[in-house]
DNA sequence: TTGAAAGCGCTAACAT
DNA sequence: ATGTTAGCGCTTTCAA
């Protein structure tokens, strides 16, 4: 078994036909009319690229480009569904125009996505997508120096980046809306991370819905601080356990539901007989839950291949946004985790 | 707003130290030592690197040294979760060890699949994880003439190709043994993708277990033939309108039990007492369906994570091992879906 | 202890 | 219509 027998290269073909590397690199590279390279010297190259399965080394072509045709993607976990579907869609967008994904988990640490990011600029990438994970952006705006960048869901406000996210802010005032007109007053709210765009912006939509309904404001069901199970199933408890429990609970990831899920099955109270529930995101399995969850969808695939075009659009030079960001709508499926609350 | 502005290189450094890119090189790579290069010039070279924030050009060096310190990952669909998790543990693995993912998504299609390697062959990888899609795999052993491979999931026990998998057999035995000691004789089989390893093993372990329990196998229950939602949602239809329909399903898949679950919701089956349904492969939401499905888990990230292990003892050259193939124990996890089929 | 020079494979500017 | 040459940034052989 000869490991690693080397592959064709240009001065291979030359060798084999008489002609230079740069009449031979031309043809492939179509340039051959350009250059007006003859029709029989073009078919002979062509014949004997194919014929020798000849396949430009990436690598040297990149060095001498300085391009490598290759995206960086960071992402906080690629085991989460809401960020599986993004990557789906980008990988599917990208490979289209000829270019591969690198992809790096930032592991929802700080730390990791920027010592990922480190890692990658040293590979002459064309552009990197990150979904940030912290409440700080200042590397982003470091690497948008050098570096075409698109931000996807936690974007920042102030700080000049492109960025796709979803109008966060008018899902979780739909939800709100739509849980105070099935008479809940009382809604808890467990939050992700506080000074995140997208959990603020539903931290908004929540705030704006209660006050809009003339609903007084509890400071006490404001809750969370963090996209994960476990901070779905604390504050549940939690949140139960108050003197005036809340009728209605919303919970700002499917992680956190998952949480919550778990916390509410344990303290025996049934959905939506005793606690109504919504959350955002949507999942696979909502359909068959013990009660289906009425969710906020987020346009994930949509998310990720917008975010795919602006990259393309800023390392192409082409497209000319007076916007930095784009905001998707999200969507509201209804099911049956939301009772009527009878006083 | 200064765009690329290229990076610090050796020349740079050289040009403002006046050591040679060669010296620097050396000290950079750690070899100083190696060429008693001084302390003090070593001082002052990695001193400048510092400063300037070098970090060298990996393109150049992978063009020099023919390793890109990259590796390619070939997953069907990086949105299903078992790909996920498993693509989760390698990137975490191969991270560790200094080398970058290339991610592509073969969308369950064999001809993307190969398309897709192909592109891969050309970017200097230094190794390639594949979790194949079809029941050929020459191409992969084309592949592995000129590049270290690991395959995971579905191996080819007849090709020379190392792999990871679970112990399809012993599961799929197990779940059949434990459904007919439940009582249930007519178990209907939904499968995925027929001439696979993973699912010929499965379909021989509920054969085999039958077979122990003296159950006649009814070839009438054995169905389906693609890991999808819609299979599993078709056939349990139709498994569901036979003369004498199946007591329990076996599901091959998360996907396939979907379908299932699907099916039997709209047939107002009740599980488990109308029907009993074992699935192949967990989630996170198992634990909140309807009713939760037992299911035969695979230990995902431990394949993952052993699949790097092997491939970068090929590309290192280290570990020398005796079998192809590792098979992992599954786990069975049992949940309210199955009941006494009392005759 | 350090440097000069070659070369990885490709493309493009500059010949002719 | 095609070739020569230089150079992308790095590592390493050979030389001193």
């Amino acid at each position: 078994m000869t490991k690693k027998q080397s592959p064709v290269t240009l001065k291979d073909l030359s060798k084999e036909l008489g002609f230079s590397t740069s009449t031979i690199s031309r043809v492939l590279n179509g340039k051959g009319d350009d250059y007006r390279i003859s029709k029989d010297t073009q078919d002979i190259i062509k014949k004997a690229a194919q014929d020798n399965n000849f396949t430009p080394n990436q690598t040297a072509r990149g060095l001498r480009l300085q391009k490598s045709f290759t995206i960086g993607l960071v992402i906080p976990d690629i085991s989460n569904p809401f960020f599986s579907s993004i990557a789906r869609a980008l990988e599917n967008e990208c490979r289209k125009s000829g270019y591969s994904i690198i992809l790096c988990d930032s592991e929802d640490q700080t730390k990791l996505e920027i010592d990922t990011i480190n890692i990658l600029k040293n590979r002459n990438l064309d552009g990197i997508i990150v979904c940030p994970v912290g409440i700080q952006g200042k590397h982003l705006i470091d690497i948008s120096e050098t570096l075409p960048i698109v931000i996807i869901d936690r974007y920042f406000p102030n700080l000049k980046l492109k960025y796709v996210s979803s109008n966060n802010y008018q899902g979780a005032f739909d939800a709100t809306i739509y849980l105070s007109e099935k008479g809940h007053e009382n809604i808890g709210c467990i939050q992700g991370i506080v000074g995140t765009s997208p959990n603020d912006e539903r931290i908004r939509g929540y705030r704006d819905a209660l006050i809009k309904k003339n609903i007084k404001i509890d400071e006490s069901n404001i809750v969370g601080g963090n996209y994960d199970i476990q901070t779905g199933y604390i504050e549940t408890k939690l949140l139960l356990a108050k003197k005036n429990p809340p009728t209605a609970i919303f919970a700002f990831s499917n992680t956190i539901s998952l949480g919550a899920l778990k916390a509410l099955k344990e303290e025996k109270k049934r959905i939506p007989e005793d606690v109504s529930i919504i959350s955002f995101d949507d999942h696979p399995y909502s359909d068959f839950l013990e009660t289906p969850i009425s969710s906020i969808t987020q346009q994930n695939e949509l998310m990720g291949k917008i975010a795919a075009k602006l990259l393309l659009d800023q390392i192409n030079g082409t497209g000319n946004y007076e916007q930095d960001g784009i905001l998707l709508p999200t969507n509201f499926t209804k099911r049956k985790s939301v009772n009527n609350n009878i006083k």
